[in-house]
DNA sequence: GTGAAAGCGCTAACAT
DNA sequence: ATGTTAGCGCTTTCAC
């Protein structure tokens, strides 16, 4: 059997209750018993049981994080930054892939729940998620959304201003000549992409260039590359394509290269390339992918801290180290932080010398 | 307050246990009474607390998965196959991230156990991880080492055979008529890394080539690209180089080729550069990275068909022994599978017309 | 400063 | 088929 604080207890010739507040650094115990204690727990190699402490307390200290799709690397960015905050304050984390499925997402949600993971971060795979969030039981838990937020969402969220992204990504194709520019996205009906898709139209006609609707294609999350290859192919063996495109995500980018390439025509030369979210294989000399960049890491460490914001303020206790002030949070209060994308020009969209 | 099986069996004028069956489709309820504490529980929003039932049940179906970094695109491959494959089972998985830190390591493998995953799944970051494992409170759980295998350990693992991998890949470069070759890796006594190394020295041995250790460097793990490109670029500009070398992974394989291209030299032209992993960008057609394919996301998914074996034999029939302080695994019992590694030519390592 | 006792929400004998 | 009763390992009053 595994060694509980009662066995120390026996071997230390002191109640129970007494261990429990010698190993927990509470006050009322005298340092000579503490430190016997301590000792035996020791030489036991005793384990404090995370499970039963959470029974009685009620907080696990464990954070859910659903994302879509931990392949592209634009969330394991964001999980990192999430994983380092969280682990500042006491908090590990339960990671999830819901592989862009709707039915994937839901089963994770209910089984973060079960789990009493004391709050979620989640990189939505769809506007229709928050519906689930928004009912009981997960209406009880605090939810953080990030980078991917659910349209109308009432809960908290960080992310970026996807329009303003989609603008900029745009207006450089524009400034740089494009006249015929086409959007490669993912999914429809989709809050982030539908902004993305808002900004480049918005650019369009802001400079009076004619938006033509067969050069704006959707495909399917989770074979990104695959797919925005595919598209631009079609759209290239037809004889009539765009000769700039709007990826609205790195890896579709990187797609749409491939089949530019694979028909035997040059990037960006013959068709300029924009992506979104600046994956670090964007930075990457040889490929050198103008993109919109999202400060992801940094996006998973504002979540974490609004998370366990919210959390103090529903359970009212203090979340671990500092923070002294004991000031709560006003109930209900959803924080919404829209941080600004960053257009990053490489080679992709200009024509060297 | 959450609602408990007490409130239902409360409003269905049943006792707990009563519900308890019911909820977990246990026989001995009847159809009817059944019927009736279902339709409760989903009119209550009822979620069973996992915490409770991981207590008494001693079972925490969860599972622990550290890596040492997941934003080196191998890892959420394996992760992915971990994941999928757990899920499949019934159990959740914990994801950890050293950052290739051995204090790190050693912190999450303590919180896991606390939390009291049924098992764990290690890359490690270094040979060291072991000794911790094998000390109490971890030496009785059970533990499936993935790819990055801890050198002389008593544990189960699946991996593939790195010493060929490394052998392979230089076989390739010989054969391509390279004889100035040279080794690019990150952290010294490491396992993976050396026998990936011992694989390069057995092929220039072979084929009676001179090793030149001036060409063999090693960096740091974290920061691949920066390390590669930086030792590269000394060789290099010390008009002394290699004109082909073998990074023992593409994450350092990428960093070698920005660094020969940023000196103005190109690849393979000038240096012929080999990876090991075949990480998703490798295939990037404009990239082409040669590199030597490890089995990613089926190995993640045979570490959990191993681990659950372990688990199961664990908790079933007595293959435990008391020693007083505590309990000891049963040794012998492990599996050791080792795949093979295979190569792929791209176009990193052979000149085109 | 320390002990006794009451649970946290659940499962699992053991009754009936 | 259902109820009763112990706990799982821990924290937390409330006594002393």
């Amino acid at each position: 059997m595994n060694v509980t604080i009662k066995h120390i207890a026996r071997k230390a010739n002191v109640s129970y209750s007494t261990v429990s507040r010698a190993l927990n650094n509470k006050y009322g115990v005298w340092p000579q018993t503490r430190q016997k204690i301590l000792k035996i727990a020791e030489q036991l190699n005793y384990s404090p049981n995370a499970i039963a402490r959470g029974l009685v307390k009620k907080r696990t200290n464990t954070l859910g994080l659903l994302i879509p799709d931990i392949t592209n690397p634009f969330f394991p960015e964001v999980a990192r930054g999430i994983e380092d905050e969280a682990k500042q304050w006491g908090y590990s984390v339960f990671l999830c892939n819901s592989n862009w499925e709707r039915e994937r997402e839901i089963q994770y949600l209910r089984l973060l729940a079960e789990r009493r993971v004391d709050g979620m971060i989640i990189a939505a795979a769809g506007d229709e998620v928050d519906e689930v969030v928004e009912k009981h039981p997960l209406k009880a838990v605090p939810v953080i959304y990030v980078s991917n937020v659910p349209q109308n969402t009432k809960r908290s969220y960080v992310a970026i201003d996807n329009l303003r992204g989609g603008f900029l990504a745009t207006k450089h194709l524009i400034e740089a000549g494009y006249t015929k520019i086409g959007f490669i996205g993912a999914v429809e009906q989709f809050q982030p992409v539908d902004q993305r898709l808002l900004g480049f139209r918005l650019a369009m006609e802001q400079y009076h260039l004619p938006i033509e609707e067969r050069y704006i294609r959707l495909g399917h999350y989770g074979h990104e590359q695959t797919t925005s290859s595919k598209l631009i192919k079609e759209m290239i063996s037809s004889g009539d394509f765009p000769r700039a495109v709007f990826a609205e995500n790195d890896l579709l980018a990187l797609g749409v290269i491939d089949g530019v390439q694979s028909t035997g025509l040059t990037v960006p030369e013959d068709v300029a390339v924009v992506g979104f979210d600046d994956i670090p294989f964007a930075s990457y000399q040889e490929l050198g992918l103008t993109t919109v960049s999202q400060p992801k890491y940094e996006m998973g460490k504002m979540a974490v801290r609004m998370l366990l914001e919210e959390i103090e303020a529903e359970t009212g206790v203090d979340t671990k180290v500092e923070n002294g002030t004991g000031t709560k949070r006003k109930e209900g209060a959803s924080r919404r932080v829209v941080l600004e994308p960053e257009l990053i020009v490489r080679k992709t969209t200009v024509i060297s010398s």
